[in-house]
DNA sequence: CACGTATATGCTCTGTGGAGTATATAAAGG
DNA sequence: CCTTTATATACTCCACAGAGCATATACGTG
């Protein structure tokens, strides 16, 4: 399990990812939240930790995980060159995106240019 | 394997979206190219036409596959959230692209965006 | 010090994915 | 037709990852 992709090809490691997007959070927060067995969430953060997709710091019993985006940067740059291949199917992404929005909205995101998003205004 | 990152979590089948993107190929062009026996071959365009990121058309005898992108968009999808975590690391990741531009030899040291990388000549 | 809380780790079991080998299917070409 | 070429599929084997359970470790508090 070396590969990046390998590490987030697990749904719960994504999901804990995904959690530790808000903020940082101690095992047993991620525990409860993900409703996953104690042993599992610890055993997912040694391999996302040793991954370098999370740093964790002490404080006193428990330990806080944070997001450490460097390795998801990674999975950016493999994708990078299908990205030319989006243009053709550009709309269709659009209406993608667009659901997703809706759907995730929770929290009034403007989608912004989103790094390597068509200006689209 | 319903997940599309448990599709890309395997390094063959990467390496085969990653030569389609260049151009369409046949079975016999992948394995050669790719130094994978038929079979191998054969199953692993399966799981990714299953999975909708290659498409097929019939030449004779030969199947010829190109690339479908949708997929892929959500893996971008997935990863949205966590741009706006790379702000904050953004030298970090100046770096890590530049050693990326220098191990893949890219000629083009001017690297634009981000994320847009050129096609590659 | 003893106990409760928080987290890590060892061990076992099970499912599953990928490779190899052999074989089936199908089209082209003599 | 018979053969060659191109691809798909069935079957078996092996490795390994993830979960559960038990247990170890470590800190805080009375």
């Amino acid at each position: 399990m070396e590969s990046v992709f390998e590490i987030i090809a697990e749904p719960n490691r994504r999901a804990i990812l995904s959690l530790l997007v808000s903020s940082q959070q101690s095992v047993g927060e991620i525990e409860r939240q993900l409703r996953m067995s104690q042993p599992t969430v610890s055993k997912h953060l040694r391999v996302l930790r040793d991954a370098g997709f999370v740093e964790s710091t002490v404080d006193a019993q428990r330990r806080l995980y944070r997001l450490n985006p460097e390795p998801l940067q990674q999975v950016d740059v493999w994708l990078a060159p299908f990205r030319q291949f989006w243009s053709a199917h550009l709309d269709a992404l659009e209406r993608h995106l667009d659901r997703v929005d809706q759907s995730t909205s929770t929290k009034r995101k403007t989608r912004r240019k989103t790094t390597q998003r068509k200006p689209r205004t």
